[in-house]
DNA sequence: GTAGTAAGTCAACAGGTGATGACAACCCGG
DNA sequence: CCGGGTTGTCATCACCTGTTGACTTACTAC
């Protein structure tokens, strides 16, 4: 059963965004490794040789999926503000408030490829830069950066969490009592040791 | 450069051994994709082809080390006692209390594997099986499943944060106090809801 | 000592991977 | 209408993976 392509419009950015997207869509659901270039060109509908072409290669590829400008802006906001409203985001983050969704996938994509050989060195300076590092920055306080990485390693465990057994909260009332435990974690994390 | 094999015993029972702590410390240290049988054949000191030959297939033998006797044993002793002896238990084993080095490796091989198309379910059976069933069981009160769940982020957190960046104790005072606060994340995390 | 079986070795396979370079179709400025 | 560069297609390469079956070596029982 080969597809019959409906000649596809000769817009190279299109085509780019396409695969992109596409990409981003497979290494949310796998890793690195588990991912092959046939399935993200198939989902872009495009020639598999066209991502060579245009990204160069798969790590470069990755990257790109790494360095999306929409994705930095996201993970920075979370990561602004005093304590309280950080928890609040963070919160709303872990408990799918429909404006995070994007955010969750791309901690996952991160998050999937960390055992992967060649994409783990790339995913530990993103973390570092997008996360470890602003929150260290923005703490008042001794022992800045392992208070950082104590909430790094709260969200990573709620997301890996997620990912394994689906959403924790089922009914309403248990959403609210999650959001404010979760809330107290992020507080119990950042708070001086 | 080839290695001329000093003529191994024949001694099935101990080739066995060998193999399957050479794929544990691969397994340990990368996913079950990226880790081939050949590498773990040449830490095992033996032919490739007698992997499949003691294990079936590639699957087989991860599935056998995840059900070493010995880990299942180790990670049941985890779970069990009061939440005070617990929480105790699990913040010596995030900070590397020697003893529970081989616990955490546990912990890592399935946390690797776990973004892996055809490992990963064998992996959540696992966890499932011996971490948030016998948690949930030992819960007393509401919502035992959730906090369960709790726990387990908590550890999967820890973990993976302990593999990207390392201890985070780096002097005995730190570490004094970081036992105190993941005890009390420990005790957060199962407090009733 | 010799047959028979267990243990280990070797070479090769089929399948899948990322990547390349030659080709075809298209669009656009002249 | 027609070259020239862009965009997309195809076949194929070299490599690596898990797995297999035929072979050799060692040990044991008779």
């Amino acid at each position: 059963m080969v597809a019959i392509y409906p000649p596809r419009p000769r817009n190279a950015e299109a085509t780019k965004a396409a695969i992109l997207a596409a990409a981003r869509g497979r290494f949310a659901r796998g890793s690195y490794d588990t991912v092959g270039l046939r399935e993200i060109a198939a989902d872009a509908g495009v020639d598999p040789a066209l991502i060579s072409r245009y990204f160069g290669s798969k790590e470069d590829l990755f990257a790109a999926v790494l360095s999306r400008p929409e994705k930095i802006a996201r993970i920075n906001a979370l990561f602004v503000g005093d304590i309280d409203t950080l928890a609040e985001r963070v919160a709303d983050m872990i408990l799918d408030e429909p404006d995070d969704e994007t955010t969750v996938e791309d901690f996952l994509i991160m998050l999937n490829s960390i055992a992967s050989t060649t994409a783990s060195h790339m995913v530990r300076a993103t973390i570092f830069e997008r996360c470890d590092r602003p929150v260290t920055a923005m703490l008042e306080g001794g022992h800045a950066e392992i208070r950082a990485r104590l909430l790094g390693a709260l969200i990573v465990g709620h997301i890996m969490n997620k990912t394994m057994w689906g959403d924790l909260a089922e009914d309403a009332d248990t959403r609210r009592r999650l959001h404010a435990r979760i809330r107290e974690q992020v507080r119990l994390s950042l708070s001086e040791l």
